[in-house]
DNA sequence: CGCAACATGTAAGCGGTTACATGATTAC
DNA sequence: GTAATCATGTAACCGCTTACATGTTGCG
């Protein structure tokens, strides 16, 4: 399950250009599976060139002519084959817990600031929960409510184990002295 | 936050080998911060080349020379320079996510098969966090504490939504009777 | 006037994974 | 006998990130 494959799973939703994929990136799949323009673009040149997808180009004026890419059956037949590993990996690289592994090493303010960051940084998901959740879920795939529903329950997991538990960080041990 | 700089933190609580360190990983970072010898060995020799640590060779017979690092003085401050990056990220990388958002396009075995497997990796886990907890933490930085029990938490967390909600996933719907 | 949104791409680089290479000792 | 543990390393590869390159339209 690479980018090439996402983005083909996201077109069998209809059409989509490379700039149309990109915000679903950042919208719902973004928290769990990240990719920028320049993994993006190349996928879907190379979904092309394998026959797995068509390419319809529009013209614009001003800008770059408007790529529209569409699922073949070749494209449909190789993400059936894709969903079939029922061993899909689910990876967490956290420089955050990582860090905080080290918080005896750590100026108490910076790790006060390292907290204080995360929490934001999980707001930001939850308010990006809600508003996907405003704009109607309703035709949606079951899955992807699961994969919603997933994320949210994480995330205020998260967000209440960091509130409950910071006082095991910050609360000041002879270590730190030692520190400098 | 990369490999080098999470060495050269577990070597601030003693001396060790890569081997030692592996373990390590494998133990109590490896479900936030996994690495392998292609990373931790070249690490340790550029750690040296850089001053940041000492390294001690140990003769043995039959093995390979044990290589036992030692932090320096300019690696401390190396390292806790590097702890004063206040916003560390947090990331997630999930093919099991990506796969259940196209759970529609899957044989329900299949979907099930998934679910499964992932409910058995997050038992491993929690395994793993018992045993350490069983070895004694009474002796390790408050930092390692939470960091136990982030994982131990979003673990149960995990598995508890997956159990509630699998049903939203299995239930048949029209669609997967189009998929072919 | 400046910024955001629209729209596509390339190229260099980085960091980590995987596979390979070697080989003794100990426990089952 | 065979598997696991101890013990270190290299080299190829892979996939993603970052920075760069270009240019219009429309909003405040």
């Amino acid at each position: 399950m690479d980018v090439k494959t996402v983005c083909l799973g996201m077109l069998t939703d209809g059409k989509a250009s490379g700039y149309d994929l990109k915000k679903q990136f950042e919208s719902s799949f973004g928290h769990f599976f990240a990719a920028g323009y320049g993994s993006i673009y190349p996928a879907l040149s190379a979904l092309a060139e394998q026959g797995l997808v068509d390419c319809e180009e529009i013209p614009q004026e001003g800008k770059p002519d408007r790529k529209v890419y569409a699922i073949t059956t070749e494209g449909r037949h190789f993400l059936l084959n894709a969903l079939q590993n029922t061993s899909p990996c689910h990876k967490v690289r956290s420089e955050f817990l990582a860090m905080m592994c080290f918080a005896h090493l750590m100026r108490p303010a910076d790790v006060e600031a390292v907290l204080d960051n995360r929490l934001a940084d999980i707001e930001r998901f939850k308010e990006m929960f809600d508003e996907i959740e405003s704009g109607g879920m309703q035709d949606w795939p079951p899955g992807m409510r699961f994969v919603l529903g997933f994320g949210k329950t994480i995330a205020a997991t998260m967000e209440r184990y960091i509130n409950d538990n910071r006082y095991l960080l910050t609360e000041q041990t002879e270590e730190q002295s030692v520190a400098g």
